[in-house]
DNA sequence: CACGAAATATACAGATCTGTCTATTTTCTT
DNA sequence: AAGAAAATAGACAGATCTGTATATTTCGTG
């Protein structure tokens, strides 16, 4: 699926600084020379992999995209076969996920808010990532025995959403377990 | 409250056209010299009204808080006496809100995201917006009859700004509705 | 070792950014 | 009409931005 571009350690080391970067300051705030000095680069080898900043943030996105779902899948894959549970453990992995090191919200979000053109590639790309989650959900509400499965993973995306919007401007965990309770209640009316 | 500046034709006409293009292109999108060039005014002149651009954007997003309650909670009071009515007039509010001409999102949802350090005085600035409107949906909530009216505020605002954000990326209004679906539901189950 | 690919340093273009300075003109008030 | 306040034009500083050009050096592999 990402096997367009071959395997490069420079490019993986300047996905990686990049990265960093973007996400702790913002898209827009970062400066292609801030992260060419930061991962000790040259600006030539960048552009040999990437055809302009745009092409980075959109590889990064993609990369993000996949290590997030993949990372979520695996939580919910080790909460073991009750679907309700199941379901929950997408809420406990937000907790861990608000709780970590270098938490400063969701980067499609905010790549959402930095490029709010709906039809540029950056908004549509941070898009793309908030509709495959959403899949994800809808696989999970319809195991759980959710009446009208894609509707409740609709709410439970606003309620994530939402929960990561205040878990970064309050520093806080809290939002993800409040979102779970909201989540537990809804569950049990869905499948009533 | 908002009386610490003088009243200025120049100065509202700066505000008026700098609200415009930052909630369009974003806040780090536009520059200054966009501003005045479309203001068609000095650039002294904005210098003389405000310290910095961070000053200006300041000032903006707390006149946009201003008119976006004061907006919100007169739809509230057109929805008449029954408090359930009312708190579900904040969602009715959204969906004409999504529907409007040049709907971006949030302003401060944006705002949050394109300044993502915590302590930034745009960041804080931000959140001081969500905050109050929370405590809006508190008042409501509790005269609604809910036992804890601070918890279920805060889930709602989790739907609202989910819905919010959906709403921006796919350009529908939709999303208002289903975050009302819910809230009618919760209201229910947090009122028995 | 030798060849070709990859990465390097460095300079550069041209635009844009925020903010300052100065001198002039307009506008408002008295 | 006179004086004060506000707004103007326009140049300027100094930094920063993305992207390009060129010539050299490093490196992996046959």
């Amino acid at each position: 699926m990402s096997a367009n571009v071959p395997a490069s350690p420079k490019r993986d080391h300047l996905m990686a600084t990049a990265w960093r970067l973007f996400y702790r300051d913002g898209l827009r705030a970062v400066g292609i020379d801030t992260i060419l000095a930061e991962a000790g680069v040259a600006k030539m080898t960048l552009y040999n992999h990437f055809a302009s900043k745009e092409e980075l943030i959109l590889a990064i996105l993609e990369k993000r995209d996949q290590e997030f779902r993949a990372s979520l899948l695996a939580q919910v894959a080790a909460a073991g076969p009750d679907p309700v549970q199941r379901l929950l453990a997408v809420f406990d992995w937000h907790e861990g996920w608000f709780g970590s090191e270098a938490f400063k919200g969701c980067v499609f979000i905010r790549a959402l808010s930095e490029y709010p053109d709906p039809n540029h590639p950056i908004h549509l790309a941070a898009w793309r990532h908030k509709v495959a989650v959403k899949a994800a959900l809808t696989d999970l509400c319809a195991t759980a025995g959710a009446k009208d499965a894609a509707a409740l993973a609709e709410t439970l995306s606003f309620l994530l959403d939402g929960a990561i919007v205040t878990a970064h401007a309050t520093e806080t965990t809290a939002p993800a377990r409040s979102a779970r309770a909201t989540a537990a209640q809804l569950l049990q009316l869905a499948a009533a």
